[in-house]
DNA sequence: ATAGTTTTGTACTGTATTGCATAATAATAG
DNA sequence: CTATTATTATGCAATACAGTACAAAACTAT
């Protein structure tokens, strides 16, 4: 109903994790400083650990929140498009653009920074595996959705061509990453797709 | 000809590098200490340093070992079967035991330590996109050689399938840092190829 | 033996880092 | 206006870390 009670916040909360993100997508939890958090939220330390709690907590909100741009990119382009070839393309042009939106680019922040943190942060590797489930599970609907509807060869295993369709989002992730053009990643995104599509 | 001139060194340099490399693979550059580097290869810090060079160059040379392991699979499999098929799934069998080598199962030591490096260390980022040009290339080759075999379609384009193929291997090397069951993995694997020689 | 060479072992320096303690500040509630 | 509450700002303590200096050790060459 009213105002909180005591001295007000300086930071947005929301605005604050996005900068978090930013800094842990660039270069993942063990090389951020708290310094470094400090210096992109325009927090000092003892209102970050009363907000958020440690770094590693810190991390994984920023992975969330990563996680649940993912999925918002996931419901706008592939749940939006009837279909399934154009849901394809418009999901991986969406993922292009954040891969892509720096220079250099900075791949997934998922795909990037987790799987280095997965064997000493069991949380990290749960999240992590989560996230995979998560997409797996995702497309997996989408798949049988489109196979009902005739847009998938009737015989096809959907559990695994959305596996597979995963594993050229991670291939895109990485390359990103490494450096590769996007024109040259886009080929092969078009072409994954296409070799998706026409399972047997 | 003769022995070194003075005082005998108390380590193999191989066997010190792999140790580094084991421990790098499982915590990345960032959160490998040089303490760590110490216990696990046996060496105090300045012969660390009189060997290898700072730890950065230590953890590229560790990279470098793990991929020249990762080109003799290719060798070892890929090239070595006749048949194409046949070749992938020794290949990919060989890099699932490299994956799960270990429980809880480490993935490649390329794709989950190096990403996360990459915008930081710009020669970290540069091996990464060479090991990825190196992989591409080799299967593009055997891909060829196929094609003109009468293994692959004939107006298929290999240098993508190729692509696809790392894509497949990318994604593998993910899951089982995330966990996931190798029975798992192992039927995406099968999937993957029938889907990469059935193109069109 | 003696000199020369290379590695080892220890200890050290300077810095970076995390997490917290403390007091000042800015609001609300009564 | 006073008490209460929540946040800010500064700074601190304990530790961890990378990289190096230095002397002792272990070898070869002559």
């Amino acid at each position: 109903m009213t105002r909180p009670r005591g001295r007000p916040r300086k930071f947005d909360p929301d605005q604050a994790l996005n900068a978090a993100m930013e800094v842990f997508w660039i270069k993942g939890l063990a090389q951020t400083s708290l310094d470094d958090l400090c210096a992109a939220t325009g927090m000092n330390r003892p209102s970050i650990y009363n907000a958020f709690g440690d770094k590693e907590a810190l991390y994984r909100l920023a992975l969330e929140r990563f996680c649940g741009a993912l999925d918002q990119g996931l419901t706008d382009t592939l749940l939006a498009e009837p279909d399934l070839r154009r849901g394809l393309h418009g999901f991986f042009a969406a993922a292009l653009d954040v891969y892509y939106s720096s220079d250099p680019p900075r791949g997934c922040m998922v795909m990037c920074t987790a799987p280095v943190e997965a064997l000493v942060h069991e949380d990290v590797r749960k999240d992590l595996r989560q996230v995979l489930q998560r997409i797996d599970a995702v497309l997996e609907q989408r798949l049988n959705q489109a196979r009902k509807e005739g847009q998938m060869p009737d015989g096809c295993d959907c559990r695994l061509a959305a596996r597979l369709t995963q594993a050229l989002l991670h291939s895109v992730a990485l390359r990103a990453r490494a450096g590769e053009s996007k024109r040259a990643v886009q080929k092969l995104i078009t072409y994954g797709i296409d070799r998706i599509l026409t399972a047997a």
